[in-house]
DNA sequence: CTAAATTATGAGTCATCACTCATCTTGTCA
DNA sequence: TGACAAGATGAGTGATGACTCATAATTTAG
């Protein structure tokens, strides 16, 4: 069921062409070519694609690491115990996308940031029933909202004219509407 | 400064062209081909381009109608002097926004809903200055938080996986942000 | 160290578009 | 109605970009 393993040289590529195509994607788009990636990345064409056989399967590979790091931030939080993880969670990931822009856009519009949210809803179940229990959240907020809200916020972090000081206001507000 | 009038056949081209294009664009994303929408609106593909140069001019002159309705609406709810306009306006923007989907979509990522909806923030000004006077808003709220807020939630509503009912809660919690 | 298998290379293919232009058609106005 | 200008037509152009494949270079197992 396993494949055999790698050839050292396959493996390093393997990353070097991730690394690049988040460099590449963030910087102009996920509809920057794959021969772009490909000449970052220090590597020929052909070699990316046959690691990626489709640049879909390299937006969804670049999507999984995304995913699994947002997961593992959220799983140390809830850790903490904290009744304010939640929020902070909140707020980290929309600073996150506004920083990663291009890598995250592109997945929300071409994959799904949505889906990929929403791939994060058993980690904010979870740090919203520590919020509920710690009180610091209105009564009969579900999960499924605040994916939604951290999903638009996101999307619109990435938006263009939205200075820092008005993303920390406007997560401010929008934060505001889960709290008792 | 004024150009001389367009022969009947051409204005009646151009208002078939534009309607392809809101349909076209609607359903396949702005990267639908040029040659769909004149296909659709029943016309070379020589005349789209003979009234609208550049793609980008045609999307243009779509968002410039969708921008023209949205402030009359607001100034329509802001003639009413009602507390809870501001609410009204909101609600509605992301309602059209869900039925427009791709619509709105293409021209957020393509040529900025942000910048279309901040052309609005005069209209958005206006309804909150009367949301103020009426107290049913929160001190300190400023319109461009509004703006922004409105931006974010018309990004989600067009976004996959957003159920009506989803659309709605979201879109409650958002304005309980901005509510007393 | 050598052979076989795996991987890398990059010029080339094929399809898709935005956009052009020489030619034909139609509206307008005297 | 006739003639001229404005507009319509659609095959053609050039650019771009995803993806292929025959060949060359590496890695690794024995």
């Amino acid at each position: 069921m396993s494949d055999p393993p790698l050839r050292a040289d396959a493996r390093r590529n393997r990353a070097r062409i991730l690394a690049a195509a988040a460099e590449v994607f963030d910087a102009h788009g996920t509809s920057a070519s794959t021969e772009e990636v490909a000449r970052t990345a220090g590597v020929a064409i052909g070699t990316v694609f046959r690691h990626f056989p489709t640049k879909a399967d390299l937006l969804t590979a670049l999507m999984k690491d995304l995913q699994e790091r947002l997961a593992g931030r959220a799983a140390a939080l809830a850790e903490e115990g904290d009744g304010t993880a939640l929020f902070t969670f909140f707020a980290e990931v929309v600073e996150y996308a506004a920083g990663a822009r291009t890598v995250v856009h592109l997945l929300a519009v071409d994959v799904g940031v949505d889906r990929q949210v929403a791939a994060l809803g058993a980690a904010v179940e979870v740090l919203l029933a520590r919020a509920g229990e710690a009180g610091t959240v209105r009564a009969g907020v579900r999960a499924d909202e605040v994916t939604a809200l951290l999903a638009a916020a996101c999307h619109g972090a990435l938006a263009a004219g939205w200075t820092p000081d008005l993303r920390h206001r406007a997560v401010a507000r929008l934060l505001d509407g889960l709290r008792p």
